[in-house]
DNA sequence: CTTCAGTGCTTGCGTTTCGCAACCAGTTGG
DNA sequence: CCAACTGGTTGCGAAACGCAAGCACTGAAG
């Protein structure tokens, strides 16, 4: 179920192979900035993603190596997804994804005021606060909770 | 056909319903980088996008304002695709993700010699090459084209 | 010891989208 | 007048999506 063949060896195709549908990017966006590690807390995002959506894509995520899955010591059924450094690789585009957005969709005019001002300040903050956040997720998910 | 009202105003979501798919990206990439404006011109990729699919990539990215269409003086059945500025702004967000590919996707090591050789120029120039193309789509698509 | 909420999923099923091929009306150069 | 080219449409089988329900199991509470 994981390797076909891709369409083209174009790196700009490779990657839309991998993430370049509705659901995955906001998988690792909940992860990289919600804390989220759990099945039933990625369930609780604002776009209701369905449950056998979710467990498509996290077992995709996990065949291409940007997560990996492990026992949740606190309760033997819980299961906790970590980032990968790929996956972490990928913070710099969510983010300019975001920042593009937000400056050239009028709807994102609408999102919540405290969202718009975390937003603001992580893009002036810049390429720094984005490093700064990846060593925080490699802590936290390269660490020890994989 | 176009304004659904959006599952969540997250920047990321937005950006993702207007390109969050397998083939928008593609063409905007072929409009950028390989300076196709037809319809024909852009059904020859290698990943072979069928018309039907080309036809309604093309109609939504009009409706979202990422391009415009107009008539090609040469030639009365021509159509002339322009890029709009914000579609030009997302170059970045594409080099990053054909970045991240060609280091983190084994299967990109598969690239023939020159085009690796073209993108490993275009990442080490950084971002002052991706501004000097983006002036050079503006003089292209907003200068006359539209 | 029994309940009951919580765990990560799986299964069915109707709707939408995809992907392929064929086709089409109009245009242009030879 | 014809052949090649223009930007698409249309039909149809296959795949993916989206929703709701269910499921085997765990752990804490009563």
């Amino acid at each position: 179920m994981a390797a076909n063949t891709p369409r083209s060896y174009c790196p700009i195709n490779l990657s839309l192979e991998i993430f370049g549908d509705t659901w995955t990017l906001l998988v690792l966006r909940d992860m990289m900035f919600s804390g989220k590690r759990h099945f039933r807390e990625l369930l609780q995002s604002d776009e209701r993603i369905s449950t056998n959506i979710l467990a498509d894509r996290l077992a995709r995520l996990v065949a291409h190596g940007l997560l990996t899955k492990a026992d949740d010591p606190t309760h033997k059924q819980k299961a906790i997804y970590s980032l990968t450094e790929p996956a972490i690789a990928l913070l710099p585009v969510i983010v300019q994804i975001g920042a593009w957005s937000s400056r050239w969709v009028p709807d994102a005019r609408k999102l919540d005021a405290a969202s718009r001002k975390f937003l603001r300040e992580l893009q002036e903050a810049g390429p720094r606060a984005w490093a700064r956040r990846m060593d925080e997720l490699r802590a936290l998910h390269l660490g020890q909770g994989a």
